[in-house]
DNA sequence: ATGAAAGCGCTAACAA
DNA sequence: TTGTTAGCGCTTTCAT
């Protein structure tokens, strides 16, 4: 004999998802009106419109993102390349990107390529099937490699590429004011420790150190390491005592703080002996001793800008521009080291704070 | 007359993409064929593989995820919930996720709750038909509300949750190494500087320097801040001070940075009059004058383990040790300090390095 | 080992 | 304003 036993609990496994037919059911309406309500509420009856509303919101009702992306190829997803996300300038871009995309419902897709141009080609063709379009940080290579992209639209950071948009960060009036800073300290020498020759950002500082160095009154002299790390600068210390300058510019905060302890190292003291400043402004510029005088760039801005680009508002090419910061790593000359020149290990002088 | 042009160039517009069709067609096999040949290689003849294979290569097809995704449920997606992405000690822990998840062609979405609890289950619950599963670092409350997940599966760092695959960075033994260290140098004093009490690490970390203390025979002090940051730890110093102590350890570097720039203020050295100690190793503790001596966490290790026990590798919960690294912020105890008690501002003492 | 056929859930033409 | 219909590209029984 067969016995029939009511079930009164719920099937065990993965619920089946509710789709836009139970909504439909339960709303006493046609699926293709449930869609409509839901994408263009303004094409649909409001009193049809509110049945619909309470219906998903009763089932809790998701759409299921695979099928609209059937129909419509859009994926609601957006790619973040990006070099190194351990690097906090980067990390609060992407930050910034991703706040912004949740609040138009896009997803990010988070890729990093640690520092290897190839893997943004890479990358980029890995994802360009499953995304409405990318965000590309300080590009070493794909914006020689547009084909990469498919034919999705691309929004590029720090590097302009014609016919993208792309969001700059413009340091020339930052670096005006701490030149003038420094000249108003005594100082006549300035050396730039460079960053990466293949990066935009590096050239568009030194250009900005260049041009704004004769009017100020100012000798410059450019120094290039191998790489924009810490490592790299406190290397490149020997070169810069050399150069008997008083005041240094590096390319980003890492190397600042590799110069600073380079140079401690040999016993010369920033602020008394030298005077240094940094690029980013990262949160640690300001926690360390002393704390670091910098330019900051406006990252979250930044980030804001590349998703209001990619969804098509704004200018095709956003200008943003960064501020000077003046700390305590940059201070008077003093005579001794003003006139002194190459310069070898020493005592400390007492590092200008306390 | 009509006339008829050849056309020799590819036609404009986003030329239609490649689907499993073309490629069955250039193959001469039904499409499912084809499907087979990608997704179970070992169910179809070798030669008939083979020219799969080769239709694939010369047509660029990739297959369409979202069509994949209605047919079988899964999405190739990994969410990844992490409180600060600024932060490189998550940073890193999150190049980790998506260098190894790409190897298994598992794409990472990003979300970042910029440390608000509720945003975890916010995002948890907006991302959770898109993703096969989590990994969620250092959860404040997505661990009590795990509904949020839907039926995903899910991976937590740094917390331990019933019924879930954990990674877990302990740091006991690397915390017993530092105090033998501290002992060593005359320490018989140590504040520790708590972190967020809903913050799993922080109870660990705690847990092991208060296990620890008594064999190596070390007075140990909590002091707590209302939040693991800089300012926090910088505006606890005189509290630090009151308590007459010789060595402190903070719950993280960013924590040991600001004690030690609180302490400058004041005139207090590092570590000529107090010993200081981080936890994390984020890159900058080897860059700031003086290094940070600090407890390393193998973030990457982590970040690795989280996407295998994701796929079922490993065990269920990863446990993985922190490593002592001593540098130049710990050291001797000076009589002067340690017949002192309770201090005030002083001038500097050389800070210990040159 | 391969082919045939159905359908995942949604949206966009088009019809009414 | 709402309903009808078709189909996006793939995988997966089932049949051959």
């Amino acid at each position: 004999m067969l016995v029939v036993r009511r079930v009164t609990s719920v099937p065990v496994g993965t619920p089946r998802r509710v789709t836009i037919l139970d909504v439909a059911a339960r709303a006493k309406v046609h699926p293709a009106t449930v869609s409509r309500a839901l994408t263009r509420p303004e094409k649909v009856a409001p009193a049809t419109r509110v049945r619909v509303e309470r219906a998903v919101e009763q089932l809790g009702f998701v759409p299921n993102r695979a099928a609209r992306v059937m129909k419509t190829g859009r994926t609601g997803n957006i790619a973040v390349i990006v070099p190194d996300i351990t690097n906090p300038y980067f990390g609060s871009m992407v930050r910034a990107v991703e706040r912004t995309a949740r609040e138009s419902e896009l997803q990010v897709l988070l890729a990093d390529t640690g520092e290897h141009p190839r893997e943004e080609v890479k990358v980029a063709r890995a994802l360009a099937h499953d995304v409405d379009g990318f965000v590309v940080m300080s590009p070493r290579r794909l914006h020689r490699e547009l084909e990469a992209l498919g034919s999705m639209p691309a929004v590029f950071v720090q590097r302009p590429v014609r016919g993208h948009a792309s969001v700059l960060l413009r340091s020339a009036p930052a670096v005006h004011e701490a030149l003038i800073h420094l000249a108003t300290l005594g100082h006549r020498d300035l050396v730039f420790l460079g960053g990466p020759t293949s990066s935009w950002a590096a050239g568009e500082r030194r250009a900005a150190v260049r041009k704004t160095s004769g009017p100020v009154g100012m000798q410059v002299r450019m120094i290039d390491t191998p790489a924009p790390t810490f490592e790299a600068a406190f290397d490149a210390v020997p070169r810069v005592l050399d150069s008997g300058t008083t005041a240094l510019m590096a390319f980003n905060d890492q190397m600042a703080l590799g110069v600073i302890a380079g140079l401690a190292r040999l016993g010369v003291s920033v602020p008394g002996d030298i005077s240094v400043i940094g690029f980013d402004d990262v949160p640690m510029a300001a926690m360390v001793a002393p704390p670091l005088t910098t330019i900051r760039l406006p990252t979250d801005e930044a980030g804001v800008a590349a998703v209001e680009l990619f969804q098509g508002e704004g200018t095709p090419t956003t200008e943003l521009f960064g501020t000077f910061v003046p700390r305590e790593s940059t201070g008077k000359v003093t005579k001794r080291r003003a006139s002194a020149g190459a310069n070898g290990a020493r005592p400390p002088s007492g590092g200008g704070r306390g």
